[in-house]
RNA sequence: GGCCCUAUCGUCUAACGGUUAGGACAUCGGCUUUUCAAGCCGGUAAUCCGGGUUCGAUUCCCGGUAGGGUCACCA
């Protein structure tokens, strides 16, 4: 408070500055007289002719030159602005502290700023502080304008009415900092090449004030989403395991059969189906992670393949049959060899020879229980030969009922 | 209303005054060891309008139009 009031001081020796005698009701009626008459309230002209000394219970304003003011901005050229925008502003409330107008251009003089960017709605009010820079003998900082970040409408700057949520939100909602960073970096500033994924460092590294947009961009969560995948896929595994975990609902972790191990080998399939945290709790919904853990529930009657080539007469002994040789396949395959890649290599003949989609669906099925989820080779090397085997001939006692 | 700022696909953007106006997201279509997801390939899609300057304007200038910002004892 001193620093501001020194400064303060300093203007009203220079003639810059002077107490404002006016009552709030009697600058309510000037304003209103103004409006009246169709001209804008410029408080300049009604400067009082014997200012009272300023002794802290008054406004302290500031006496503006009235000129043209033209300046160099990094990012948007030359600049000027008429008379017509500068106005007797108050410097300090009759509280006795400063207005931002007249604290920021201290504040930034006496931490040594030498650069100030800020966004657009801010061009406005230069003169004033041009102005103030120049009463005060200072010597200006570069002036650097940002574009504002619009919202959906693509219109407005985006804030909480366009259902902007707090900062922290997305982070609990799932997005890395680093691809939140990576976002707001490339709405108003690109680095010119084709590359849009950059790290922290990218950014330090590539940034410059030359890049940086006139005009504002809207928020596009679409791409932020992408972003914010493109983020997640290169993490490390073990941060890829950590994320997923702590997204687990748990409905999920409650499961009898939970197993971090499970949990360790579905992490890539689930990191590559979302896009955000909070998307595991939609996968969790819609049952897409529970059968990882339990065994999965189902008609029986999902077990055949839409375009079956299976005789429908004795439809259900004939697939009990295919899903016999299929469990009998399976068990020549070593357990130490059930990957993947091996069991589709075993099945393979097989499945061709009958219609694949009469293997393949069915075994899908019996792993999962569900319309849409990983191909049945995946599943099975994440069961191993036990479980795939079990679950397999649960399948098969499920034909069999009536 | 005064003053000020802005204007390339739906969105984010690239293009020393000379390009078939490029990329990404989204969207649509196709492909892959017939569900998804991911991936790959491809399609649709833009220089706000009108005047200049120039051999030649997305690019420079002017004017419209549209949008935005700002006019507090808020920051």
């Amino acid at each position: 408070m001193n620093i501001y009031k020194k400064y303060a001081e300093k203007l009203i020796q220079s003639g810059f500055a002077y107490a404002d005698p006016y009552t709030e009701e009697e600058l309510e009626n000037l304003r209103k007289k103004a409006e009246e008459e169709k001209r804008p309230f410029l408080f300049r002209n009604h400067r009082p002719e014997n200012p009272p000394v300023w002794d802290g219970t008054k406004p302290l304003r500031f006496k503006t030159p009235i000129k043209t003011f033209k300046w160099q901005d990094v990012t948007r050229g030359n600049l000027e602005a008429g008379p017509e925008s500068l106005d007797d502003f108050i410097l300090i409330k009759s509280d006795g502290y400063p207005t931002y107008n007249f604290a920021h251009i201290v504040d930034d003089y006496e931490m040594g700023v030498t650069h100030i960017m800020r966004a657009d709605e801010f061009i406005s009010s230069t003169p004033k502080f041009l102005a103030l820079y120049e009463a005060l003998g200072i010597e200006r900082p570069e002036l650097v304008t940002l574009p504002p970040i619009l919202g959906k409408d693509g219109k407005k700057k985006l804030g909480k009415r366009d259902g902007a949520k707090d900062f922290l939100e997305y982070k609990d909602d799932g997005y890395l900092p680093e691809a939140m960073m990576n976002f707001l970096a490339l709405i108003g500033w690109n680095p010119g090449g084709e590359e849009e994924i950059f790290t922290k460092e990218d950014l330090i590294r590539l940034f410059n004030l030359k890049q940086i947009h006139t005009s504002g961009g809207q928020f596009n969560t679409d791409k932020l989403d992408w972003i914010n995948h493109e983020h997640l896929k290169r993490l490390s595994p073990t941060q890829k395991e950590e994320y997923v975990l702590s997204f687990l609902p748990d409905e999920i972790k409650n499961l009898k059969g939970f197993s971090l191990n499970i949990t360790k080998k579905i992490t890539p399939i689930i990191i590559e189906r979302i896009k955000k945290g909070i998307d595991i709790i939609d996968m969790a919904k819609n049952g897409e992670l529970n059968y990882f853990f339990e065994n999965p529930s189902y008609d029986k009657d999902n077990l055949f393949f839409k375009s079956s080539k299976i005789p429908v007469g004795n439809k259900y002994q004939t697939q009990s049959e295919y899903l016999n040789k299929l469990i009998s396949i399976l068990s020549e395959i070593e357990e130490k060899d059930f990957n993947k890649d091996v069991i589709k290599e075993k099945i393979w003949p097989f499945a061709d020879e009958v219609g694949r989609g009469d293997i393949l669906w069915p075994m899908r099925y019996a792993l999962s229980g569900q319309e849409k989820s990983p191909d049945p080779f995946q599943l099975a090397e994440i069961f191993g030969k036990q479980e795939t085997l079990a679950r397999i001939s649960l399948a098969i006692e499920k034909l069999k009922m009536l």
